[in-house]
DNA sequence: AGCGCCTGAATTGCATGCAGTTTGGCGGCC
DNA sequence: GGCCGCCAAACTGCATGCAATTCAGGCGCT
């Protein structure tokens, strides 16, 4: 909540930083699903600047993998193949694990307290929307990269962990965060604790257990990534022969 | 060389990829310095195009921590803290050991000659400047990144690659990196008999010895970054109250 | 001489305008 | 009826212009 002088990166206090920010959290809460189309005009117009501006927002926003820019196409919403939220899941574990090998037994109180207040934050909003849950859980994780004082770090596990947010809204069946909560508490015991290996291995299995609850399965015969774009408009429109955008900004 | 018909990121072809690479390409053979200014009019200038673009390619390379973007100031090529640099190769050691570990022994021949050679090259630039063995010695990790088919991966260790040389230009003496080629021959070496153990010890050893040998010392007594920042213009300058920079953009 | 203010040049922040490309739908043709 | 080509609308790519901010140097004051 507070200003987090770090410098971060390019967006701190700007319009721009605002669209960013604004657009990720639509994404991550799937008020935005894959594919949504994200014409430079309307997002200018909903946030009050020019499209310069929005168009600036969305390049960022391509840099971390959140939106595929196409040379004079409108921009879209990424629609990570499963073969690359796989990858991410796999890089993810690594840089995690990391994470807590640099935290492990050098918590501060005031850390510790974060930590626990986030969790029961998460606990509390159990009876909300899942999008709320997953970008709670979500940002637990963050909250432990911004922890290790290491700007790359943060921004990496920032990044790749929006990216397997958004798969998560692709692949996954409909699941519970309860156990992902207590694998959190778990965590924090264990970096309290100080045991370097057990919470490695710990991440590891949280990490892991996540990925492989949400990636199920390659899709019936997905040869083609056509399938997995059509994949989440399969519920309606079915007689169309070409398949229209359910929903497009969603504001204006 | 090929035109590399997957997607990328957000620069693919248009005119902030050009400025971006040529950029990056300057910043890593070190012809821009880290504190280099980068005027949004000069680089529009040199490269035949508005300011508009030219401010595009520096918030991608901002957002790959390749430049500093202060707002109201003018860009100036990014100034890693020793800290950062640590921390980078740290997220590179494991980065790339999972890329060695999703290698080990699927090399294909086409591969393995491509990577020979790129080593045969080094080696033949061994008689040229520091700067363009310094180049090669990255593009061949990235090299072994792209042989993994995943673009995320790619996109990280590149970044991360950069972001290492950045730091090499600012606190390394000045190394052969004969080892350093030898060491890449022994990991084509193990990748191609498949010891995914050996392979993965070697790239971390391999990128600890570089980090070693680089990151010698936190300087004298940095207590303040503004050292770490007048660094670079130490040589120069030394009556006048504030140091000017030494060098612009270098063109115009 | 040293310090601070003040002013003009340099530079960024941003919107707008125009040209080129894609899109989607309509009408004609087979 | 189905298919192909054309056309207008939508959208992007990019440059330019204007306001706001920073920066550098000079002037006056102490």
């Amino acid at each position: 909540m507070a200003p987090r002088s770090a410098g971060k990166n390019a967006e701190s206090s700007d319009k721009v930083g605002v669209i960013c920010r604004a657009l990720r959290r639509a994404i991550i809460e799937q008020a935005l699903e894959p594919g949504a189309k994200l014409p430079e005009d309307s997002l200018g117009e909903r946030f009050g600047v020019s499209r310069t501006i929005a168009r600036h927002a969305l390049g960022q926003l391509a840099a971390e993998g959140l939106v595929e820019l196409r040379r004079n196409r409108i921009a879209v919403v990424a629609t990570p193949s499963w073969q690359e939220a796989r990858d991410a899941f796999d890089i993810r574990i690594e840089l995690e694990r990391l994470v807590v090998r640099q935290l492990a037994g050098k918590l501060t109180k005031a850390q510790i307290a974060t930590l626990n207040a986030h969790v029961d934050a998460e606990d509390g909003a159990r009876d909300g929307t899942d999008a709320v849950s997953i970008r709670l859980a979500t940002e637990f994780h963050i909250l432990l990269a911004q922890m290790t004082n290491s700007p790359i770090l943060v921004r990496y596990v920032s990044e790749v962990a929006y990216r397997c947010c958004l798969t998560l809204s692709l692949y996954s069946r409909p699941h519970s965060s309860e156990c992902a909560i207590n694998e959190h508490r778990a965590i924090i015991a264990a970096l309290v604790k100080g045991d370097e290996a057990k919470v490695m291995s710990l991440m590891h299995s949280h990490l892991d257990s996540v990925a492989n609850r949400a990636l199920v399965a390659p899709a019936p015969q997905r040869g083609r990534d056509l399938l997995d774009i059509l994949a989440p408009y399969a519920d309606e429109g079915e007689s169309e022969r070409v398949v229209k955008m359910p929903k497009v900004v969603r504001a204006r």
